[in-house]
DNA sequence: GTATCATATGAACGATTGCTCATATGTTCA
DNA sequence: TGAACATATGAGCAATCGTTCATATGATAC
């Protein structure tokens, strides 16, 4: 008989957040999860940047860089603004930093 | 024309991680963005855990758990220990706790 | 109006990923 | 040794993902 721990389980499980929050955490850390978005984020670390100058930085074309900065728009990782033609991006908030410098540490160690 | 920011980039440039270094940070939060894995290291949260407990917990094959965790233990994320036929899993260190907690503020803010 | 620059977007394709299934390894107990 | 339990692993498949390409939208200047 395999062995049994159904006691154990009623305990965690009652501590565990909901499946929906699980899943939408998950998604969020998939988004961290791409080197070309990792790598915005870290080109925007300091200041805002326009999409063209984001593309020669990572030596990608316009689309690829647009379409990831759509992904990091959804999630509320990075905001924008336009000036003129060009639309300028920037960190959303602390979290995206904090979260960076977490895992670098633990890479880093 | 288009418009120029060699100068910009040069700054940015210089102050960007090395490529290898953004490609394992995006490695690292990979591992973060998968809805299983979450919920497994939510599970190791307070407590050590044997495979077939998870399996339980989760609602899913031995098979799909056992892979997951070697997933978890190849990235430093999880550490294990042998008692008889039975192993036992546990967070490998305070970082996973913090990065999960970070991305939990996003989310819940 | 037209031309040009900056950005966004949809479809398609190749690559990666997470699960399932079958099976292998390792441990304990009789 | 053999049977039962716990875990690990390899192959295969469906689904997801990131890029490219072509094209659309939006803004400015003439």
């Amino acid at each position: 008989m395999p062995h049994d721990h159904a006691e154990l389980l009623k305990h965690i499980k009652a501590d565990m957040p909901s499946d929906e929050l699980l899943q939408d955490l998950g998604d969020l850390f998939k988004i961290f999860g791409d080197t070309t978005r990792i790598k915005i984020m870290y080109a925007l670390y300091e200041d805002e940047m326009c999409v063209c100058a984001i593309a020669d930085l990572l030596g990608m074309t316009q689309s690829a860089i647009s379409h990831q900065l759509k992904v990091l728009k959804a999630a509320n990782l990075v905001e924008s603004r336009r000036d003129g033609k060009t639309i300028y991006y920037r960190l959303a908030d602390e979290h995206v930093k904090s979260i960076i410098a977490q895992g670098y540490e633990h890479i880093t160690e």
